[in-house]
DNA sequence: GCCGTTCTGGAACGTATGTTCCAGAAACTG
DNA sequence: CAGTTTCTGGAACATACGTTCCAGAACGGC
């Protein structure tokens, strides 16, 4: 029919997401997004709608993609114990560096909306629930395996690994203290011994 | 000298605390401030400032008042893991409850500010520290109470108390889920046994 | 090569923002 | 009561916001 569009609306919504991970969705401005994404004003409205719905499919890119890479070390064969263990160091390790600041972005819009957005509620809310799916799964691997025998209700441990993991990633916007992030770790990964 | 305020100081600053509180710092006008502090808008700037310091003012308020309200059952006596236990039952039933969506002060300028604002950083890390040492308070008490002697590191399990009270409350602006909330503090107790 | 569609940049919209200025009323001191 | 200070409400400021409109350029299909 016509003309194409110049740009990969994937690419351009992954900008989006990073600009509103990084600085929030009152903090983000529609100039903000413009000048990150790098296509026009119009185009973004002509793509994404508004700035509302451009978030949300921000949001929802961001449980798709970055949720994954977080838990795929889970995946991995051998000792639970071991994975989880990796997996709470590697988001202390990012929590810390130069551009973990931004903490996770679930996180950051249940905070930030999910009180007053219905649909950033629900959207945050299934995060949890698939992040509890995913923990547990990895707890009756491990129970299965003989290692985790005193974990008698996986499904309560595995909210409240989702809860640390949160709550950590929350601290760390705060300090940089990696002692302190280290001992939150440490009692929470002891609750599997 | 001359004509008095009409309007009492830390009244109002309660006021913006509970607006800031709710809403955010980018979600706040001025506006918004007028009219729940119920003072003038020029009253506002001769007497806190601008909007940013008005805003770290009603975090200090906050930091103050409500730590304090919070942690006041930890130092009942008796048991101490009966009064950890009531504190993060208490915790989940306000979180519950109506106004409860709008989360810990703390936790939420941690969120949305300390990241970008060192002043913010400063305030809610000291925060952070309070609560820890509280917590530790207890917990050596329980110890000495010989009601915690599988408690090693005191230190580390504070901070992971506090650790997980901003994690609840974070999960609470997502879900109303009681059985979730419930399910995260029964774990994280039983770090105590 | 022309038609039709869709891209692009920039201007424009109305509204809301944080902040300041101003004139007048109110209350304390002498 | 007079004088001085400080409060008060409203108007005004410049800027920034989210969004829409428009004219023209760029590309596809015939």
């Amino acid at each position: 029919m016509a003309r194409q569009k110049e740009f990969n609306r994937d690419e351009v919504l992954h900008k989006a997401m990073e600009v509103f991970w990084t600085r929030g969705y009152e903090g983000t401005s529609i100039q903000d997004l413009v000048k990150y994404m790098g296509i026009n004003r119009q185009s973004i409205y002509d793509t994404f709608g508004n700035k509302h719905t451009l978030f949300l499919q921000s949001l929802d890119r961001y449980r798709e993609i970055q949720s994954r890479k977080v838990f795929a070390v889970l995946e991995r064969p051998g000792s639970v114990k071991k994975n989880l263990r990796q997996l709470f160091e590697e988001v202390v390790a990012r929590a810390l560096s130069a551009e973990g600041r931004r903490g996770c972005f679930v996180g950051n819009s249940m905070s930030e909306l999910a009180g007053r957005c219905k649909a950033t509620a629900n959207r945050t809310c299934n995060s949890v629930a698939s992040a509890e799916k995913i923990f547990r799964r990895a707890l009756e691997r491990g129970r299965e395996q003989g290692e985790l025998s005193r974990v008698q209700d996986t499904r309560a441990v595995a909210r409240f690994l989702y809860s640390n993991l949160q709550g950590l990633l929350l601290l760390a916007k705060a300090t940089r203290d990696c002692k302190l992030l280290s001992d939150v770790v440490k009692v929470t990964l002891s609750v599997l011994d």
